[in-house]
DNA sequence: CTGAAAGCGCTTACAG
DNA sequence: CTGAAAGCGCTTACAG
């Protein structure tokens, strides 16, 4: 049961290569071939399961229609969910996806580029990790078809699709203060450079200036990736027992989780002794005790744009870049204490409160 | 700034692109290759910073260095975990992975698996929806090295990596007997072919029997995937309203999430009114309101053991198949009443109660 | 020590 | 209407 070639077609039926080929691309009545040699052809690839070997296909045309993914982390559901909406999308227009997980390491991102590049992709989506504007205004020079997700490289003009971070986080900030929290502490994690965490850092200070309030920077913690727990553990101390603060803000769902559970084991009740808020939502968050009032992402969108994007950037690479920015939406949960209404008027999802 | 080629750098020596194929393939010394030739030669590759082109390379040697992944679902952080610890150790042996995410349907994993096939992977991963023995058969026959996860296909002689799914439910069952739940409902989810819930279902049966109790169909309610609100709604009230069940062991975690925010909804208290106890953990069912009692499926290890499997299968087809199957854990938390010890000898991992 | 040549399976100008 | 030929970039017997 080996795999048919056009040779063996051609063979079988004493034509050529080449028509054989022809027929099967749709050539065959642009290039005048009789309608009798057509159908033997198309008869006989159907009964052999012919399928052209997309190896070969891939080296002669210069494309693969295969792309490459590289986000942080694939088991991260934040991510998983955007893969599997670029999937869906990907799988429609008959592309393929490699991903690899790069760790927020861009020493990793740098090497993944270029293994999947070696391997022929005809474009990539990318949540970068790189600090510099090199790499990627490397990769826009050699004109390599790219999306950026989730972070994007100031002062490179690209491609990307994101949510409004700023703007996410700036609504979170003015709910934790209608709710009476005027000492907010807001987590972030490194690498800090993204620009992700640097938009929702900047959406807290302009909320709380906006409310007359002056930005403390003992109460803007960073918290190291590699070593979550215990910089946790360290930084929430400090703010609940020296700063006394009313809430934090965690600037991902990791941190939340870190956080929630630290708090639980250290008796801290929520939002009793202290009010809590997450960017990035999460299925968790509608089940944890309490439940978590966070920042929705539209993950499926993010996705399903960002392969858009890229596939007419494919199609027409002189073609201008384009630059998405997404509303944010905020649940109003139970970890900020009740509330009856908005006090402002932006767009905020109400949602049943499941734990009675 | 294109890209260097073999023949790039032979132009530029003077020296024919054998020569250079040869010593960048390591094989300068074996074919008495003069270093200095070698080092000329190496200098010019680094220097250009060449890699072989990839897709060149997998045409002419029949092998692509990439594998493809099937799951149902890459958004599910059961495969997404999965997912990334194949990723970890295909990335270590210089192998990539394409995924697809089949949604159960046997229709779309045969288009995948002819997709894949044609796009050169050298071997596949799959968490098999197939029903009939015929196409993994046929897989199989055709000499493609491939690995079952998840579940397998009885009688058909694959390799295959998985947890103990009878073993599993069976010590879930005996627990759930243990706290002095004699009415155990149980619910599984279509397409219910599949050895996995088969399994979960025998051991569940068995466990009942052992104890001395007799097996009531009635508990045993199947859940439609494609509708699973509504059939969980329809079979939570029977089973509490008229069968009056102690507990309800869900077969999985999507089944258990369902289960839980209906439950909520409805105001019936766990663990009160009635137990209740997962197939395959969740970060979720530590945070939950009560927190779950479950079984884990150890996901590293799958992923780990099926790629380590699949290697050596692409590296000798004719390699005995290996059948690989892990033991599940428990874990005890607050969603069957509280314990404090273990009435049988199985291995059950404590954890801290985190909703205290 | 080194090179010319074939071939992996395809597509596509070019020729008739 | 149809076919011979070149070429994508590589590897590898074979020859000298």
């Amino acid at each position: 049961m080996k795999k048919a070639s056009l040779k063996d077609i051609a063979n079988q039926l004493g034509v050529s290569i080449t028509l054989v080929s022809l027929v099967l691309n749709d050539q065959g009545d642009a290039k005048g071939i009789s309608a009798k040699t057509q159908k033997r052809v198309k008869d006989l690839a159907k009964k052999l399961n012919y399928k052209p070997n997309q190896v070969a296909r891939s080296l002669r045309m210069g494309n693969s229609k295969t792309i490459g993914l590289i986000i942080a982390d694939i088991s991260n559901v934040f991510y998983s969910a955007i893969a599997k909406s670029i999937e869906d999308k990907a799988f429609e227009n008959g592309y393929n996806i490699m991903f690899m997980s790069s760790e927020e390491n861009p020493d990793n991102e740098a090497e993944m580029i270029r293994i999947l590049l070696d391997r022929g992709v005809d474009g990539l989506i990318l949540s970068t990790s790189f600090k510099e504007r090199k790499e990627i205004r490397q990769l826009r020079d050699a004109k390599v078809p790219f999306v950026l997700i989730d972070r994007y490289i100031p002062g490179v003009k690209t491609n990307y699709v994101l949510v409004d971070n700023y703007q996410g986080s700036f609504d979170m900030t003015k709910h934790l203060l209608s709710m009476g929290n005027n000492k907010i502490a807001v987590l972030n994690v490194t690498p800090s450079h993204l620009t992700t965490m640097k938009q929702r850092i900047a959406g807290y200070k302009d909320a709380l200036r906006m409310h007359g309030l002056s930005v403390n920077n003992k109460l803007i913690k960073e918290i190291s990736h590699d070593n979550i727990n215990y910089c946790m553990e360290k930084a929430l101390k400090t703010l609940l027992l020296e700063e006394k603060v009313h809430s934090v803000f965690f600037l991902n769902n990791k941190l939340t989780i870190a956080g929630l559970e630290l708090l639980k084991k250290i008796n801290i009740r929520i939002p009793q002794d202290v009010s809590i808020a997450s960017f990035d939502d999460i299925e968790l968050f509608r089940f944890s005790y309490p439940s978590i009032t966070s920042v929705i992402q539209p993950k499926e969108e993010i996705g399903k744009l960002a392969f858009e994007v890229l596939l007419k950037q494919i199609n027409d690479p002189e073609l201008e870049k384009q630059q998405i920015v997404l509303p944010a939406k905020l649940v109003i949960r139970e970890s900020c204490g009740s509330t009856m209404h908005s006090a402002f008027g932006m767009s905020v999802l109400k949602q049943n409160n499941l734990n009675v």
